[in-house]
Order: C-alpha cells, then structure tokens, then sequence
RNA sequence: GGGCCUAUAGCUCAGAUGGUUAGAGCGCACGCCUGAUAAGCGUGAGGUCGGUAGUUCGAUUCUACCUAGGCCCA
C-alpha cells in the first residue's frame, strides 16, 4: 500500500474542522437541514442525552395499568367497517385495552396499536366491550379481576376493507382522539395486544409516526401525529401539561393513574417488575424523551430520490449485490439526524434567540462559525459567548431580538467521515495541481453501506449532485477457519500483529490477496501455513531463475524470436497468458485469482515442465550455445514479468528479487518504477497451443509407464530409461517433427526415444508407450545414457555431446 | 423478526445459458532424484457440488423451504 505516510489527513484539525462546517453550510443553503424532535434517552438527574451504552439495564418495579381507550363510533360504524358482531343490545362503549407501565406517557398518547397479524377478541363485560388479542383474554382478565365476560367474536387486526386502521378513540388524560394504527412490533408476551403509542417517548412509537406521517399513510390518520414530550431536561412536566407541571415523571405517575381510576377508563393496576434502563453515572432510572434535532430531509430536494438514481446511474458496486444494499437502505431509511448530544465533536453552528425561540442558521453565519474555526479550532464554540460566535450586528429576523443561546448539539461523526471527499480529495489534489474528486473507488467492509458509502453518498449529492465515487468496493469480514465470528471468548482470535512477528508481513499480505473478499474471509494457522508453501514456492522460482541468468547479458546474448524452440515459444505463451490473467485480475479486483495463477504458473509450467526440461541445456550445453541463449532469453523475460506482476502484493519480495537482478538485466532502480507488464498477442499461438496440448499429453503418459518402471526397480532416474513410442500415423507425425527439432528425450527427461509408425491402434489413445532399460553408458557430465560413452579416447566418461561442449 | 450475502475435495479457489466420468494448485500417501537441496520430479488416493422438496426427459447449476455462518437493522 502506498500513501503520503508523512502527511496523513486527520478529522481533528483546524482546516477539516472548518470543511465540516462548510458542508453542513451548503447543506443549509440547499433547504434541506431543519429542527425536529426526535427520542433520547435522557437522564434527568444528570440532565443529559445518553447512548445505548451508556445506559445499564438493572430491575425496577413499575405501575403495570390496563387503560380503556373507547372507540369514538356507533355500532353502525363500527359494521362499516366489517368488525362488527352481533353485539346485541345493551352496549354502552367499545374500547381498546392497552397495557403500560409508564403511566405518566399517556399525556403525550397520539395513537393505539395493533398487530396486523393478531387476532382480536371482542369481550362483553357488562354493558361494555373490550378489544383484547384473543391469546391474552384470560392472563388479562385475571390481572384486572374482570368477573363474568363473554367472548362474542374475533376479528384480525389487519381486514382487506375497513378495520380497526384509521378508527378513532378517545385518549384518557389528555384532550382529543388517537387514531388505531397497525404495527408489526406488537407482542403478546405481556399486556393486551394493543399498544399506546408516544412518538415523543418511544423509539417504536417514533418510527411508527414517521411512517403514518408520510404521503401513503396520513390519509389514514388525516392529521399527522405530534412528538409530543411535555418533559424538560429535569424530568419535570413542562407547560403542555399543565395538570402535573412541574412534577417529575414518577411523580406524576400515581396521579395519572389516579384521574384514570376517576373517570373510570382504567380497567386494572397492579406493579411489574422488569430490567428497565439505568443512568450507569448516577444509577437513575432514565427516560425515553424527544428533544430538538437537526434533520437533513430526505425528500426535500428530492434527496432520496436522485441518491437512488445515483446508486444505480454511475457508481460501479463491488461486488455487484452492494448495489441492493445500499439501495434498499436508502429507499427505506427517514430522515437523516445530524445531531448528537456530545461535548466532543463539532458543534452544530445554530443559535436560538433569547427573547422568542426562533432558532437562527444560515450560511452565512455558519461560513462565519467556520472562518473562527480554521483559526481557532471547534474549541472556540465553547470558549465564546453566542455573542462573539455571530457576525456583528446580527438580530433575529423574527423578533428582532439581539440576544442569543448557542446549539449545544454536535454533528454526527458520519457527517465528519461523509465529507472527507470535500476536506480531503478536492484541496489535496488541488494542491497537486490534479482533480482527485470524485474518487477512483472507496473500500471498506460491509457494514459500511449503513456507514461512510452511505453518508458520503448523501454528502456529496446534496453539496455536488453526485456520488463522490466512481466504484465502491466492499469486502466481508475476517472470520475464524470455519467461518466463525472471532471473538476472545471463543478464543479464535488471529491477531495481524502475530501473523506478521510469526510470518512477516508477506504472508499477510499474500493471504489479504488470496482470499475472496467477497464472501467473509478466513484465516487459521492451517491456512497461513498453506500460504507459507504458496510463498515459498514463488520465491524458490525466482531463485531459479536468477541463478540461471547470472552468465546472461540481454544485449550481447539475447536471440530473436526465430531462433527461439518451439518449447521457448510455449514458455513465452504461457508467461504472457499469465500476464493476461494477472492484469485481468488487478483490473478486476479479483486477487485471489492472481495467487492462484502465480501459483499455478510457478509449480507446473516452470518447475514441473520448462525448468525441469530446461536444466540438461542450461548446465551442460556450451555456455553460448544458442539453444541456451534462447532458452536464457526467455527465463529473462520471466524473471521480469514475474516480479513485475507479484510487486502490487509481494511488494517487498519483488523488490527484494529486483535487486537481485543483475544491473544489466532490468530498466529500472526499483520494480515498483516500472511499467506493468502488458501481454503481447504476438506470443499468441494457437496452433502451437494445440500441439503441445497433445506434446505434454504423450509426455505424462510416458511419465506414468516411467512410474510404473520404477516400482518395478527397472529404473530410478528417468535418464535410466529409453521410452519406446508406437503411434498411429497422426500421432506419430506430430512426434516426428520434434525428434530432432526438439529432442524428444530431452523434453520426457530420458535417455532416448524410439518412435514406431503403426495403424492398429483406437482413436484414443493412438499411442501406446513401453519403458526399457536405456542404451550405453551414463555419462559423467551431463547424466544420460549414451552409446557415444567410451568412443572418445581423451574423455572415456563423456558421451559426444559433452565432448564437444567442452572442446 | 426483516434486508443483503455465503455454502463445490483436508485448505484456497475454478466451473457449467440446466446435458456424457465436476477441475486446478497446495496439502496428504507412496516412490524417485541429489548440479533449484531447509530444494526438485513422478504416481496415486480424496467430492451423494450444505440438507429436503419441487420444476424438468435430466439439477451441483433454476424455485421454495430448512440448516449453518456473516454484515446491517429491528
């Protein structure tokens, strides 16, 4: 991996801090940032947002109460609706029972509850009916000492026509009716089936809001529902709930009951102990409570809409199913929050005027917050007084108020990570004298489609009107050996830092390259060890292949193509099929298929067969035979692309063999200034291709009789054997042409081969291969059994081949 | 519980618009070599293509469900 090591970008500088702002400036001025409310969970003995963990679920005895909601509609209605039963007559109410132990919420109630799925019973109980889920009558019953009832029918929560959706019913603290609602987070492992809904005080109830909020479901509530949370920072009733102002919560929560007992809507109480959400500062109990947030709408703009055109339009997804994950999380996610309640971070730079509330941001205001900024760093916010944060003169365009309150929010840090393409890549390559933005590719984990791909995504679109990415790469993640999560408690953890001190960095690196990102990577000791081999295997070839060019000069000793063997030529089609594959491979981001086709290059077409073939010329021929020249000329040209191709994953074993190589041998200083190598289509070839598909056939079939010989104990080394070839004439043209050109023995690594022209062989195989004891002598020099061993005088141990080598 | 994804030899990976005995490398077993030697070569064994059902003349390949696993969300 190659970056600026020395100058890294850091979201906690002066110059990041203020592009944050300016973002969030441009968000501002495009409309699309507002003010809502939305649930937290809040301490109000610390008076403070907290985080899911930042809360420790410990139990505590709540009031358990069953309310009575009653249905604003007469029984004709109610018939219209097709949930009607003969109910008789005699029946004064029919209401939904709820079940809560958060009593002092019910203030805030803007809807009921039901599960779509769920069966309802309708229960006469005197003179009332009472809508319960079937499967909770009795436990219900029971709990609120209900004597005498009768089921008189069962209706599912969800009907095609009509319904309990959209009915109406009368809220029992507060003025107004709350609409029923469907929902498919209703259980009924407590209570009645039917939930009181708070949008201001429970994050279901919120969702549940939003999605009856919108264009397809406010026909059904006709007026949308509010976030209503009469509670301050303290836990107090606030003004919108006059009743118990100034009371706290848990307080206010026998009083509630109380007035409900009153006007006879509570059906039962009782207490429920559960784990409920502690404070892990103070220990307090704490609260679902909606506070102010800064939104970024998604409709607004059409901001949804143009990132789904954008997901689909330009950016490239890596593997291509990213594509539907991210798509459907933008299709279904709300409105994005851009506020936290944090200390650290950066500030969202807003102000509320002291005198009528109206809360003041613009982009000019925040281009001023962000000049201070660069100089004086996010520090400066809560250093100063609203005051000396706003231009001079400033007044609110409401009022006309000149006193404000600054935003204690901070941004969410996907804001900060989303807009590193406008902090870094635009000024970076600016700087460079280069346009860097958008992006050649962003990589990351899976999980990242919710994270940076995501708010990058919404970033860019809303401050350039596009995706900053060109392509977007994802990765799984790291798993044990048998796909197993890795945690410390199952002790099946492989630390990078231990691979590298065990392996080196190499075989890490290697492992990164071989694995298939695309489903969840694996790594074991059993795995690494088989990359260990892998890694061995290509630096022994690369060993090879220097120390066969240490006598080579490719200006005085290199030969031209056509006086290259055809066995050369095979060599130099497969290196370049290789160099095809690889480059394929980077191109595609596929790596894993460049290991395996290093791998598979290295051990069968240079060990098991040009090598192995190659070493009878490289050491016995005469040091400038043209054969061995050639042969040189092509372990060359090799060595070069080998190196050249493994230097993006084996950085430091390519320049490590670069340097190896002798001066005169490479272009370059440094593998890694070189150009990549591109295959050449001259090398191309396929009716050699088809020849020595045939050539390589015969030779396996000669090694496996080879085999068979030696088990026999007739030979040992294959140079001990003369192979006997009978072929029908096809099969025996084609070998003909390469015993002389070639050297047939050479290519099986035997001693000699006699060849039979015969006619009586099947289609397949039309040949057949006999192993017999070589002829001659073995000769000292080059090994191979020779008849020509003795004739000569002067060298009695070396057949006519090596005397001639060494005249 | 929902969305997206994965499952082919001991390991890492190929493969087929559905069509004869499913491939490679490594590892393993056995053997050879000793001029790549803490190397090299050869031969061989290994898979009911996660499971079940369906579509089809035919499924490892398509569909549904299930199981196991991963990420995100609830």
């Amino acid at each position: 991996m190659l970056g600026d090591w020395n100058n890294p970008y850091l979201t906690m500088t002066y110059d990041y801090e203020a592009a944050i702002l300016r973002e969030f400036g441009k968000f501002v001025k495009g409309g699309g940032v507002y003010k809502g409310k939305k649930p937290v969970l809040w301490c109000p003995v610390d008076e403070t947002a907290l985080a899911e963990a930042e809360v420790e679920y410990e139990d505590h005895t709540s009031p358990s109460i069953y309310v009575k909601f009653p249905i604003q509609a007469t029984l004709r209605e109610l018939a219209n609706h097709h949930i009607a039963l003969p109910l008789g007559a005699g029946i004064s109410q029919v209401s939904i029972v709820i079940w809560t132990t958060t009593p002092w919420t019910l203030p805030a109630n803007q809807a009921v509850c039901l599960h779509p799925d769920f069966d309802y019973a309708f229960v006469r109980v005197g003179d009332e009916v009472l809508v319960i889920a079937e499967k909770l009558v009795d436990a219900v019953a029971k709990a609120c000492r209900l004597s005498g009832y009768d089921v008189l029918g069962v209706r599912k929560g969800r009907i095609k026509l009509g319904g309990f959706e959209g009915l109406r019913c009368r809220r029992p603290v507060s003025e107004g009716t709350s609409p029923i609602l469907l929902g498919e987070f209703v259980t009924l492992e407590q209570g009645t089936g039917c939930v009181h809904i708070a949008p201001g005080h429970g994050q279901e109830d919120y969702e549940l809001a939003l999605k009856y909020n919108d264009p397809h479901g406010l026909p059904v509530i006709q007026t949308p529902l509010e976030v209503l949370a009469p509670v301050d920072d303290q836990g107090r009733f606030t003004d919108a709930a006059p009743e118990w102002r100034g009371k706290t919560v848990f307080e206010a929560n026998p009083l509630i009951v109380q007035k409900m007992k009153a006007s006879g809507v509570l059906l039962g109480e009782g207490t429920f102990t559960h784990p409920y959400p502690h404070c892990w500062r103070c220990k307090n109990p704490v609260i679902f409570r909606a506070t102010d947030q800064w939104f970024v709408s998604m409709e607004k703009n059409d901001l949804r809409k143009k990132a789904l055109e954008e997901i689909d339009s330009r950016v490239r997804w890596i593997p291509k199913w990213g594509r539907d994950r991210i798509y459907g999380m933008i299709q279904s996610r709300p409105d994005w929050c851009l506020s936290r309640q944090r200390v650290w971070g950066v500030p969202i730079p807003g102000f509320s005027c002291q005198k009528c509330g109206h809360v003041l941001y613009s982009p000019e205001i925040v281009e001023h917050v962000a000049r201070l900024v660069e100089q004086h760093g996010t520090d400066v916010w809560f250093e100063r007084e609203a005051a000396e944060l706003l231009p001079t003169g400033t007044t609110c365009s409401k009022c006309g108020g000149h006193d404000f309150d600054k935003e204690r929010d901070i941004l969410d840090v996907w804001f900060e990570s989303g807009v590193s393409h406008a902090a870094v890549l635009k000024p970076r390559g600016k700087a460079a004298g280069q346009v860097w933005w958008p992006a050649d590719l962003y990589l990351e984990g899976s999980d990242q489609h919710r994270g940076w791909f995501h708010s990058t995504l919404l970033a860019g679109i809303t401050t350039d009107g596009r995706a900053p990415y060109k392509s977007v790469l994802t990765h799984g993640f790291v798993v044990d050996g048998d796909g197993k999560k890795m945690s410390k408690s199952a002790g099946n953890v492989v630390a990078p830092q231990e691979v590298i001190k065990q392996h080196g960095a190499e075989i890490l690196r290697l492992w990164v390259a071989a694995q298939d990102y695309r489903e969840d990577v694996r790594i074991s000791p059993a795995i690494l060890s088989h990359l260990v081999d892998a890694y061995r295997k290509i630096r022994n070839t690369a060993r090879f292949l220097l120390s066969n060019l240490a006598d080579y000069d490719p200006a005085r000793d290199a030969k031209p193509d056509e006086r290259l063997s055809e066995l050369d030529r095979w060599a130099l089609m497969r290196l370049h099929d290789l160099i095809d594959r690889v480059r394929r491979g980077y191109e595609e981001y596929e790596f894993h298929l460049i290991v395996h086709a290093l791998n598979n290059f290295c051990s069968v077409d240079l060990s098991a067969i040009y090598f192995d073939i190659l070493k009878d010329r490289l050491y016995t021929f005469h040091k400038g035979a043209p054969a061995r020249r050639a042969s040189q000329r092509v372990l060359h040209e090799t060595l070069l692309a080998l190196t050249k191709l493994m230097a993006p994953v084996l950085s430091f074993t390519a320049e490590e063999i670069w340097q190896g190589i002798a001066e005169r041998q490479r272009e370059t200083d440094s593998v890694h200034l070189t150009q990549f190598p591109k295959a050449d289509p001259r090398y191309r070839d396929t009716e050699l291709e088809k020849r020595w598909e045939q050539l390589l056939d015969v030779r396996s079939k000669v090694q496996a009789e080879l085999e068979n010989k030696r088990r026999e104990k007739l030979i040992g080394a294959p140079l001990e054997a003369k192979v006997l070839i009978d072929a029908n004439p096809e099969k025996y043209d084609l070998l003909k042409r390469y015993e002389q050109d070639e050297d047939l023995p050479g290519l099986f690594i035997v001693s000699q081969v006699e060849l039979k022209k015969v006619t009586h062989l099947p289609h397949y195989p039309d040949f057949e291969v006999k192993v017999v004891k070589a002829e001659g002598g073995k000769c000292t020099r080059c090994w191979r059994y020779q008849t020509s061993v003795g004739a000569n005088a002067a060298h009695p141990e070396l057949c006519d081949r090596c005397v001639e080598a060494i005249a």
